[in-house]
DNA sequence: TCACCATATTACTCGCCGGTAACTAGCGCG
DNA sequence: CGCGCTAGTTACCGGCGAGTAATATGGTGA
C-alpha cells in the first residue's frame, strides 16, 4: 500500500514547477468545461473552486484574475488551431490536401474542452483588453486558411470565388461542431471531422461524376 | 406645422396597445442589440434602459425580468428563420430549390439583431427553462432542413451520405454568419447570402463541369 | 532548529445589478 | 370634477460573487 511511496520519494525540487503547471492547467481545463456547460458570468470562482475541490482563494495562487483564466482557455484553443494548421500546411501534394488535413484537425479540435470554448464563449464575453487579442488570433488562423484555399485555387485542385467568404463559411462550419457535439453521442471527433470535410468539399449538389472517366456522353 | 395635429387627433382607444407592442419590440430590439454586442451578463438593464432614455423600472412594464427579455429575443430570432424556412418549402420545382430558397432567407435573417441573437447569445447563458424551449425550437428548424434535404436526396437534385450531418453543417455556416458579419462592410446581406448558399452547394472541390454537355469524354 | 516560501484555508469587504415599493404626471370617461 | 388606469419616476433592498486580508500547514534549505 506505501510500498509505491518508497519507489518515488521525489527528491528533486525541478518537478515543484511542473506540478504548480498541472495544478494551473487543471484549474483552466475544469474552468473551461465550466464556461462551456453554464456560460461564463453564470459560473463562479467558488463554482470552478468547488469542482476542484479546493476554494476560491488558492485559485488567486495561480490567476490574477477571472478574466485572466476565461483568456487563458481562448487562447490555449486558438494555439491548438494555429498549430494544427500551421502543421498540416507542411505534408500533403496537393493543396487540397493539405487544406483537409488542415480541416480536419481544426473540426477535431472543435470536439475538445479548449477548442470548444473558442465557439461558445462569445467575443462579447471578453474585456476589452483580450478581445484584442482574440480577434488578432483568430485573423492569423484565418489568414491561413485562406492561404491555403488561395494555393488550391491556384494550382487547380480548390474552386473558390470569393476565398474570404469561403474561409468564413467553413470555418463556421467547423466551429459549430462545439456547439452540437456530444461525448456520449455514437459518432467518434475524427469520424464528425471526416463526414463535416467531406460536406464542405464535395457540396450539396449532386456532381455528375466521381471520376472524369465516368463521365457520360450527352 | 400644428397643421398634423388636426388631422390626426387619434381619437381612439385601439392604438394604445398598439402603441405598447412597438415599444415592447422596441425594447427587445435595442435589448438584442446590447446582448449582441456586450454579452447578457455584462449588459445591465440600466444599460437597456438608458439606450431607450427611460429608467430600469419602466422595463418592467413590459417585461417580468431579464430573462423575460433574453428569452423573447431568441425565440423571435428562432420563430423569424422558422417561418422562413416553411415558407420557402411551398414554392420550388425540385428540393434544391426549395432548400436553396431556405437558407437564403436563413441567411439573411442572421444579420438581422433577432437572428444574430440565437449565435450570440449561447444556450449557456439561458435559464434552464427557456433553454428547454430554445432546444424545441431549434430542434424543429432542423427537423425542417432535414426534410429538405431528404427529398433532395430522394428526386435526386442533393447528395448527401448523412443527413443530419449535413443539416449541422450547413446550419452551421450559415449561423456564424452571425459572428463576423458587419454592417458597414462591403457586401449586403443578400449578397453574402448568395455566395454562402453556393459555397455550400458547389463545395470546395472542383466540378469536373458545370453543365453535363461540357463534360469533356476521356 | 529556525527562517522561508508555497499552498491552501477561513472570514471578510464591497460594488454591482436584478428586482421592488411608493409616488407622480397625463389622459379618457362617467 | 374626480376616479382610475397606464406609463413613468426616484429611492431603496438584498444577494451574489469577485477579490482581499490574515492565518495555518508543511516541506526545504542553511
Amino acid at each position: 500500500m506505501d510500498a509505491k511511496q518508497a519507489v518515488s520519494p521525489w527528491k528533486d525540487t525541478k518537478d515543484r514547477e511542473h506540478d504548480r503547471r498541472e495544478k494551473r492547467e487543471a484549474v483552466l481545463r475544469v474552468a473551461a468545461q465550466a464556461f462551456c456547460e453554464n456560460g461564463v458570468r453564470t459560473t463562479s470562482l467558488d463554482e470552478i473552486a468547488e469542482r476542484l475541490n479546493v476554494t476560491k482563494p488558492t485559485l488567486y495562487h495561480y490567476f490574477r484574475s477571472k478574466d485572466e483564466i476565461l483568456a487563458e482557455c481562448v487562447r490555449i484553443g486558438l494555439e491548438l488551431i494555429d498549430k494544427a494548421i500551421a502543421d498540416a500546411t507542411g505534408d500533403g501534394r496537393t493543396a487540397r490536401d493539405r487544406l483537409e488535413a488542415a480541416l480536419h484537425r481544426y473540426a477535431e479540435i472543435m470536439t475538445m474542452d479548449f477548442g470548444m470554448c473558442i465557439t461558445r464563449i462569445g467575443e462579447a464575453e471578453l474585456p476589452p483588453q483580450s478581445r484584442k487579442a482574440f480577434r488578432a488570433h483568430k485573423r492569423k488562423i484565418d489568414e491561413r486558411i485562406r492561404s491555403l484555399i488561395e494555393e488550391g485555387v491556384a494550382d487547380g485542385s480548390i474552386s473558390a470565388r470569393d476565398v474570404r467568404l469561403t474561409a468564413f463559411t467553413v470555418s463556421g462550419a467547423l466551429n459549430w461542431i462545439a456547439r452540437w457535439y456530444d461525448p456520449d453521442g455514437p459518432l467518434k471527433p475524427h469520424e464528425i471531422a471526416r463526414s463535416c470535410v467531406d460536406i464542405l468539399f464535395e457540396g450539396l449538389a449532386p456532381r455528375v461524376s466521381k471520376k472524369p472517366a465516368e463521365c457520360t456522353r450527352t
